[in-house]
DNA sequence: AACAACTGCAACACGCCTGTCGCAGTTCTG
DNA sequence: CAGAACTGCGACAGGCGTGTTGCAGTTGTT
């Protein structure tokens, strides 16, 4: 598609420099100046422009490395396969691995993508089959998901709620419980 | 505190006019211009300011205005006094009969305040003594019955989840069974 | 009816962010 | 090492939202 020219060593260590300070400088500030992710990168406004030339071109960039990072937690979790409840959990600690403010990430164009979110629902399709979780609207099992996903992630590393010493595990390990807890069998 | 000079007849309904109108705006897009604002209440850029000097002081208008709401919901639902359980979901009727954008209101400058947290801290520490809830962190318990009032309020009325010919009542339902079954005992 | 209050209109100044440019200086590449 | 590629710097133009103002016209108040 982009037939990006060949760049040259250093400016494409630039280009990393400049997604990652975008990723983190927009994460808790979606509307920061790009003056601000030239600074956390350590470059000037012109350059991030060089390489972006629109702030949409950015975020566009942004949305995709994002999406390709989403899509590879779900083959590392191998979440298309197995019993589907371990699947969700493993496939919770990739994603907090990623730290990535999932807020952001899901207010970025088109993210996560139309792939990301079936798989998604394939997984919550497999986990209702299990009697896992009984909730049957998709659009709402999702919302509760990814709502889940950004509390979870925002939830500061202190709180009593995690547990274990591996901070990633016990993220994964509340998400799963709290997201089966509110979707499953709990018919009052 | 504000010794608000006393106004003419129309121009107190275009206050509130004002107000209706930037509810429903900014409840989808926080960052609209003024201008919408005005055009959605029927009037000029100039006559909001002149209400509202800045738009900080209408957000703020806007906050307390949203939040002597909640205070009132508590109060209608006897949040603070018998079975915890029924408040819960009582107050749950109250809040959705707002029809209140809740991710745009807790945006708004110390909305909810810090007295209307303080009520809800209150009532999940009674669920918590009454073991509905088994959650020990008092923010995250905070945080996922917010997360969960606005995905309640987004979810389309034609949702197979909202059962119920009473929408209101359903949604509340619907939260109730999903906050006690993310923050209950559901240890697996 | 007479006065005061309020609004629309239109214009203005201001600040902020975006996007572009040329130039001088630095760094990579072959 | 020589040329190309890249960056910082500084400046500029343009767009957009905010906040203000004066004036003419309308509407409420007494």
């Amino acid at each position: 598609m982009t037939v990006t020219k060949r760049l040259r060593a250093d400016a494409e260590r630039n280009t990393a420099r400049i997604l990652e300070a975008a990723e983190t400088v927009l994460a808790d500030e979606p509307g920061a100046p790009l003056e601000r992710v030239a600074d956390a990168a350590g470059l000037t406004r012109a350059t991030v422009h060089r390489r972006f030339a629109t702030r949409a071109a950015l975020l566009e960039a942004l949305g995709a490395r994002l999406e390709d990072r989403y899509r590879q937690a779900f083959e590392d979790a191998g979440a298309l396969t197995g019993e589907p409840r371990a699947a969700l959990e493993r496939l919770a600690e990739r994603v907090f691995e990623l730290k990535v403010g999932h807020r952001f990430a899901v207010g970025l164009p088109g993210t996560p993508g139309e792939e990301v979110l079936t798989r998604l629902d394939d997984l919550l399709d497999r986990l209702r089959a299990a009697g896992a979780v009984t909730a049957v609207d998709r659009a709402w099992c999702r919302a509760v998901c990814l709502a889940l996903l950004e509390r979870v992630h925002d939830l500061p590393a202190a709180s009593p709620e995690l547990g274990g010493a591996d901070e990633v595990r016990a993220r994964a390990e509340l998400f799963t419980r709290t997201l089966l807890g509110a979707l499953g069998p709990g018919a009052s």
